[in-house]
DNA sequence: TTGTAGTTTAGAATCATTCTAATAATCTAA
DNA sequence: TTAGATTATTAGAATGATTCTAAACTACAA
């Protein structure tokens, strides 16, 4: 059975053709931050029939899953990433692209008091970065 | 003059009933978190006519001239946020609210280095939290 | 092979934000 | 003051990302 199958079937998602596609896409190489219009370009690139609809119920489910993880970047794109490792990001608005940062690239001495009755659920960090002059 | 008056008169923005309106409410305590249509139901409820347009091209506007911060959070909608201090923020979602985290709160031992070519424009940092169980 | 539960789809709906172009308010110089 | 020029405001249309809907399709178990 393919990777991208087993990972299907262990989040018990029917191994469709526009899934596997997807989680193939996800799996070619480690680090991966895509949209999803930059995602159906791709894959529509690639010859595979697919609908915008369908990419949205796939990475929200597969975020769900904790196959990749969600979120939003300074603009109002919503982004999936495939590091699922605590990490945090550059942004790139030049060139609308992501760069990792390793979590051991950040060290925290002093880190913030959780309001009662609340609990952390994520830390999102993102450095904006312009075009030196 | 007043002091919303002078604010503007300071970045060359014409004092009109709506800019007054809304940076006096602006200026009302010391630290805002608002979004466009949180502040239009606030000025319509104290009947003051003002369009949705009209908010938005004075907040962007007043946020490029220095005297907001604009950010988006972890759902789509843009923030305005009138601590201009270096500050980061808890978001609660259960309340679709922003805490302030003051700069002190946070310390680095390590940042991470700046790709080359560029530089650092700003850094935002959101704890996400949730309702404790 | 068939029934059913799960999937995909096109297109409509939604929602935040921006644009447009017409109208209104403010300002400046005489 | 006031006329003319400049800048603001506005309603409603446009945009763009995302979600919803309901109909057609597919996988899978029995």
């Amino acid at each position: 059975m393919s990777e991208a199958k087993k990972i299907l079937n262990k989040n018990n998602l029917r191994p469709t053709k526009q899934r596997i596609a997807i989680v193939e896409f996800i799996l070619q190489k480690n680090k991966i931050h895509v949209t999803a219009s930059k995602l159906i370009k791709h894959l529509r690139n690639k010859n595979i029939n697919i609908s915008l609809a369908t990419i949205y119920n796939n990475l929200n489910e597969l975020a769900d899953k904790g196959v990749l993880k969600k979120f939003y970047v300074n603009n109002d794109k919503m982004w999936f990433d495939t590091n699922l490792e605590d990490h945090y990001h550059f942004y790139d608005c030049d060139k609308d692209e992501l760069i990792d940062i390793d979590k051991s690239e950040i060290s925290f001495s002093k880190s913030p008091e959780i309001p009662s009755g609340k609990i952390k659920d994520s830390v999102n960090i993102i450095i904006n970065l312009k075009n030196k002059i």
